[in-house]
DNA sequence: CTTGACCCTGTAGTCCCTACAGGCACCATA
DNA sequence: TATGGTGCCTGTAGGGACTACAGGGTCAAG
């Protein structure tokens, strides 16, 4: 199977594959004859799992764990419990920032009431304080 | 003001001051005749700005358009608007796929009983499917 | 006069790709 | 057999928004 046919097969950027590569997620294939990549059947599900890995936004060393803890059989799952829960931990923490991203450009948004830009809400809502997008 | 203190005036790295005037974002400022970088007070409150906006999850070019039009009082403050509401509805639909990941990371996580990898629910879980996170 | 904190420039690294440039390999068609 | 088009190869650079040095200069206090 040629790198074209599996970036099909998975819906990867061809350059996606051999940046996996090169950085060791996936491993270095056959080549053929003529010097072009040869994968096995089951290269379609490692880059499937890597790949729904990402779209759950775990991180590439995240998923390096993964693939190497599903490499051993024998051993407790837990750590792959671990890895999930702290990547939940990390999602449900970036919900409530942005939740509260959210509210403050809806405040900022309610006050505008048109004009010009010497009595702009929204401008004046972002030069106020000083860091906090809380309190 | 030496750019020290403009760091700890706004709670910006000494390194992201510099890099904000190299990319044109904060005027050059003077320099003091051991070429260090003076800054006039105003200055602290356009960093401000930028921090809280970036705070906010806008990017820099839409803070380049924020403060251009800031310095151009008399014109219409409709395309603040728009900047905003538009980062607002990115804020929503990144809310929005986030609650599916949880959604689907809870999922996964109710599945699993521990025991070994073998037949860890996770990995099948991350295993199973393509790439879609949804259905 | 030396120490230490601060400042300077310039460059490279981070993360996760994406996009070339310049060149082979292969297959179908004329 | 020539040719064209597609796909593949390597290697490198870019992007966004910083961050982290290395290798130096400046300044105030002791």
């Amino acid at each position: 199977m040629k790198i074209g046919e599996l970036s099909k097969a998975t819906g990867t950027n061809v350059e996606t594959v051999r940046y996996y590569e090169r950085i060791g997620l996936l491993p270095k294939p056959n080549r053929t004859g003529g010097n072009y990549r040869d994968y096995a059947p089951q290269e379609v599900d490692r880059l499937r799992f890597i790949r729904h890995a990402r779209g759950l936004g775990f991180d590439i060393s995240d998923i390096r764990s993964l693939l190497d803890l599903s490499e051993h059989p024998e051993r407790d799952c837990c750590e792959v419990d671990q890895i999930a829960t702290s990547h939940l931990a990390s999602v449900e923490s970036k919900i409530r920032q942005l939740g509260q991203l959210q509210q403050e450009l809806v405040r900022m948004l309610r006050q505008c009431r048109g004009g010009q830009m010497a009595d702009c809400r929204i401008l004046l809502a972002l030069a106020d304080r000083g860091l906090a997008p809380h309190e």
